[in-house]
DNA sequence: TATGAATGAGGATTCATTCAT
DNA sequence: AATGAATGAATCCTCATTCAT
């Protein structure tokens, strides 16, 4: 429910935001509704006038965190691109920032990724939103396969849309074995070495380690 | 707790299979104690009599599918290798080789990776089984690519660790996201495809598509 | 509390008609105060400034029907009387038609009768005013009973108190059964059996079907 | 859930038996499973081991007690009918005779019956037993009347279902008005009361009075 | 060794009512 | 007079685990 009162919407925010720290700190499991309420200040019914239930208000952590996310990539879209003697170069450039823009974001909300990755393990609607947040990205690259396809600058004995999830998740992956699992890794190394991978897998890459 | 008795381990062995089933079915929050006496057709209390919690069954049921896979591994390492031109043709050969293995034993154990999944994100030890099962493919990976750097094959700018930790994630995700997220690949194709990103992206089929 | 300006008593009255709606639609304990605010176009507080709970405007709802099954009542009595032949002629045409009366009323308002036959259940208060609506025609009845055994229209072996309290019950169960259970019956064909009972039962009829 | 142990049995019976005290002196909605629990000396948490909520074990109490009516009804059928002068004189024995046992059970189950009433007003399964209940004594009214009309006993100017239920209401009703609303009457004088209105409603005992 | 009954802590949710604006 | 936000007591039900037989 929507609150038309600035009073209601501080208490709403300030539920929503509660949430979104002790969703970090407790993950899902743990988490209660008192613990929420308690958190943004406020009794415990109050939590029930804005939220049918915990999974809602998880529900619109995770979409906060994805849209986020995705205002995250359109400022930075806005970067100055600089000048290269070879479109390899460029497209080297470009992959190894847009993968850092997303090791980047997953670094800074580590644990609420870490719990959405938990929830979307038993809850449907959350797998959506889930698998919304990465489709952003892998759909990004398939179509950038397919076009450097076309062009001759990529290897086209494989399947674009396979080599598009594989490589997300290699990305997607690799941030969650580092930043959850807490496996040591560097974001700039991280970075330069999965963006040499990528570029090299495809191809793009190949005249330059001969 | 290890029965002494014949019929004391076929009680044993029958909750562990029951367990094995019902967490596939259920995952593992859905699923009750109850449930797995039940289908182990043994009375609820005789359950405790085994295991100390719901936890350690299944930390039980985790190890089991772990020593199958490294069982399914070794038998697999004694096929014959064909005789190849190059090296690379070789090494081409022996990752899909590993790859395709590792899809299959995820394909014919899905439900049982995906509630593994689950149960790491919630709970430490499983999350320990967990990393172990993944590690025994990582680490494999990460002392190939030192000896193929150290042979000139494969490229020696980036390391290996992160390039190991890195490829295995882009083969352990794939395997979730087309067995547990359901979205539609082919095993033959995927195989194929991570072995050639795989060995491309190391430098190892450089030439072959030039 | 009873509102002093006019706005005030448009919006007492609008909240006691949606709450008759309400109660209605709802029975007492599903209808709660956010819903018969909400239908009544006012905020929810609103409601407690006319009303000091939940109770209190289904008394006055309950209040209301019984004035108006009164009004109802006199309006009728205001119906002229035909001439018969015999006084047993008449006082059937009387019962029946204040049998009819009683049961065209509990028919117009079932839904509300049912509602209060309900909170009679579990509210002495409640309890009471339905005692009240059924007193009005059993000390009626009672009255005309003692006359007519005093004038020897009817058999004085029994008690009129039993006989008017059981004959009330007839009526008032027979509507209930009828039009809140849902048993298939027919105005005219049920005003005419209770009379036909009602006379016989106290001799008043006994020659007639000899 | 039937347990199969003597003990679970005793359990069981000791909730179901606890329930009927509990119910009876707080009514359905004043009632909660924490009262029956601790009335039958158990936990909470045993009380669903046997029932899944306070529905289940009202029903139980309810059916328990039609079952105890109709019991009632069987050992009484036995008694010996005494030798009449006229067939009304033995019409009207037994009717006043199944009055007297109808009230009678319901005087002795008075807070039971009350109950169900009110549970009946919300709850259609409940609705149904107390239908139940109803039902066999006004399905046996209505088979007398009809029959009763073929051997020219009693007018056939009336419809013998409206007849049945009008009756049966009259009896049903009286005995609530007594034992639950209170109002002062006594066993004998309206088992004979409640006989005579419904031979005479119905024609038997016609010449009697004249 | 097996059984099935008993335990009781724990958490989600509702909603009548009060309060601040 | 009206609004709508805030309160918090009350109660249901689950289920992992322990116990008595």
């Amino acid at each position: 429910m929507i609150p038309t009162t600035r009073r209601g919407q501080q208490t709403r925010a300030a539920l929503v935001s509660a949430a979104a720290d002790v969703f970090a700190e407790k993950q899902f499991l743990a988490t209660n509704v008192a613990d929420i309420a308690s958190r943004a200040g406020t009794a415990h019914g109050t939590f029930y006038r804005y939220f049918d239930s915990k999974e809602e208000i998880f529900r619109e952590v995770a979409l906060d965190l994805q849209r986020r996310m995705r205002a995250h990539g359109a400022e930075d879209a806005a970067v100055e691109v600089p000048v290269f003697d070879a479109i390899e170069d460029e497209l080297l450039w470009r992959i190894t920032r847009a993968n850092r823009r997303y090791l980047a974001a997953y670094q800074e909300h580590a644990a609420l990724f870490a719990v959405i990755e938990q929830v979307a393990t038993f809850n449907d609607e959350l797998l959506a939103i889930r698998k919304e947040i990465r489709r952003g990205f892998v759909d990004h690259a398939h179509a950038s396969i397919q076009r450097m396809q076309h062009e001759g600058l990529a290897f086209d004995d494989i399947d674009a849309r396979y080599a598009a999830s594989a490589l997300g998740s290699m990305v997607d992956r690799f941030a969650y074995v580092w930043l959850v699992l807490h496996e040591p890794f560097e974001l700039d190394e991280a970075a330069r070495t999965l963006g040499l991978l990528w570029t090299r897998s495809l191809g793009l890459g190949a005249r330059r380690a001969g």
